[in-house]
DNA sequence: ATGAAAGCGCTAACAC
DNA sequence: GTGTTAGCGCTTTCAT
């Protein structure tokens, strides 16, 4: 390679890299050379030396949950135009899996970290944070100091998603939740809570009911909530899986949405325009939570980022008002209902 | 880290690497130093001197189609049982974005790469297979000797399909294709006419429908088939994610699935059994597709793997019946109808 | 059985 | 401006 230009491997590396001081003939061999031989520098040797990888691990909690290719894509693109590549792992809430991915993500190297899942040691997560490793998490971080966060408003989105049904006129809501050892399902529901109690409505313990994030879930939860003698007229989910499970559940029997109860979600996955009916939820901008990720890990990463002293991301929410939810049966003349329909996204 | 266990760096390396010759006594030593260090080897380094990183590269054409996030699952879930990892890419169909990925999978050294997406450069393939590059090609390979493909079996997966609506009474059926310019869909078509003609029936070229292999996609091809003088009484889709936007076209008209019209999906995705009705489909076991692919990589990497010189991998299908499909309207009393569940799976 | 030493492909400090 | 050289962390001869 350097021998075929006729330079030394110091000039090579140096026109490779775009040193300017590089005599402009020469980087015209080195190129001409690098061009017929095929060459392309070795990455691993780079990173050798360098001690950086330019690896960006990225641990989410369930690939096959729709919210999360979204949200990989998004956070691979943003990578990959920083010059970075991404490392994909995918825990199924297996601590065990989430111990032994992050152990193969430090082996190779990676220069950082985003987690969006729950159940990483603490003891890991701590040892990583005094060695000051770039370690994001997102929407599930422990409650250490000096931690940087992503964190989707969810306080202010649940409440979205209860002011429109109330504005509707809903006054019996259910809540179905995730997986209550969670972190991010838990400040879901207590959103949910608080922003009922806002509005001076109190919510039956058995309207709330705990889901798992799934369709399987939302199918349990809500033929579990159709046993009740006192039917919620309207259900609020912690994500669109769930919610589109309770659609399913409820279609199998001869109560209908929106008209006898709505159901609202929470993501906005693609598929959620594609449900029938179209389901109203609480948009969380992937794209905006990608960004934060990347931004936060490349402020941990790069020594002289200008967000290097950043903690804390917030990611804000907006409703989506589709099909799925209207006016409760009997408050309003029939031919108006569905007519909730504000915003179509 | 030697010096703590008071040894050389050979002997670490021995140690780490359980190679037998080395002292039981040191062995341990080494073994409680690593512990009280927390010491990872490094990655780099043994890809540096070893030639091999141990990465495989994995290229899908869009992870947000459902079937990608399972299937990379499995892949990734194969991969990592071998002490491999794997680098994701989802090329969205774009030839530069391919090429993009494709090379910077080759600078990161990778061992080989699973290829399931259309596009890649004849050239840049051929030249790979020339450098005896490990390569495998899923349901999309080019017309190249001597290149490692896994094959599902597409035609008999479709005339699966086709016969169980044949066999339901069905005359007419549709048929709404993947994006015409790749192979796969392609072979997919083919197999459908070949699979019409065994039973002696026609198909009418409207009825032979474009789509994108995106629910986006199969809606506009059935609100395209809805507008004939003559509808079909059964539409088989290329994938499911056609046969979920289908649904949700027919449904908002007036014609029932399956009461006026049947629909077949293929792929079997995990949501096809949540749909409304539930779809009834073939299923490409994405396990053994995913095993097939890590094989064959191993294959061409692992220099005396057994498999060294299998070319070809083929996937079976099978019919899974759900409630998309039944007797054609007026071919039997009404309450057979939907009576075609011969499996549920 | 173990240690010393070479070298994987590259970058960066130093000399010229 | 360019070449020479050390060394990143490891594996693997080659001596011992």
């Amino acid at each position: 390679m350097a021998q075929r230009a006729g330079v030394s491997i110091a000039t090579v590396s140096r026109a490779v890299n775009n040193i300017p001081t590089v005599n402009a003939e020469l980087a015209r061999r080195v190129w001409k050379a690098i061009e017929e031989v095929g060459y392309l520098p070795n990455t691993q040797a780079r990173a050798l030396v360098s001690g950086r990888s330019r690896l960006l691990g990225l641990i989410v909690s369930e690939i096959t949950n729709p919210f999360f290719p979204e949200l990989i894509q998004e956070f691979e693109n943003l990578a990959v135009a920083q010059g970075y590549e991404v490392l994909i792992g995918s825990t199924n809430y297996d601590p065990a899996r989430t111990e032994s991915l992050m152990r193969r993500l430090l082996q190779r190297n990676v220069d950082g970290v985003a987690v969006m899942t729950f159940g990483v040691e603490e003891e890991l997560v701590k040892q990583l944070v005094e060695r000051e490793f770039p370690l994001v998490f997102v929407d599930a971080g422990p409650d250490l100091p000096n931690i940087r966060l992503v964190q989707p408003d969810y306080a202010e989105g649940i409440r979205q998603g209860v002011q429109h049904l109330a504005a509707l006129g809903h006054r019996h809501m259910a809540f179905i939740s995730g997986p209550m050892q969670q972190r991010s399902p838990k400040a879901r529901r207590e959103a949910f809570l608080k922003s009922m109690c806002e509005l001076g409505l109190t919510v039956p313990p058995e309207h709330l009911v705990e889901g798992t994030h799934t369709m399987e879930g939302g199918i349990a939860a809500m033929e579990q909530l159709l046993t009740l003698s006192e039917l919620p007229t309207a259900v609020m989910c912690s994500n669109d899986m769930t919610a589109i499970g309770a659609l399913h559940a409820l279609y199998r029997t001869t109560h209908r949405v929106p008209d006898d109860i709505s159901v609202v979600g929470f993501d906005d996955i693609h598929l959620a325009q594609f449900m029938l009916p179209p389901l109203t939820t609480v948009q969380m901008a992937c794209h905006d939570l990608a960004a934060a990720a990347v931004e936060g890990l490349r402020a941990g990463i790069e020594p002289d980022h200008p967000k290097h002293a950043k903690r804390e991301w917030r990611i804000p929410t907006h409703l989506v008002v589709r099909q799925s939810t209207a006016f409760p049966r009997g408050s309003l003349p029939a031919q108006l209902s569905g007519a909730g329909t504000i915003h179509n996204a």
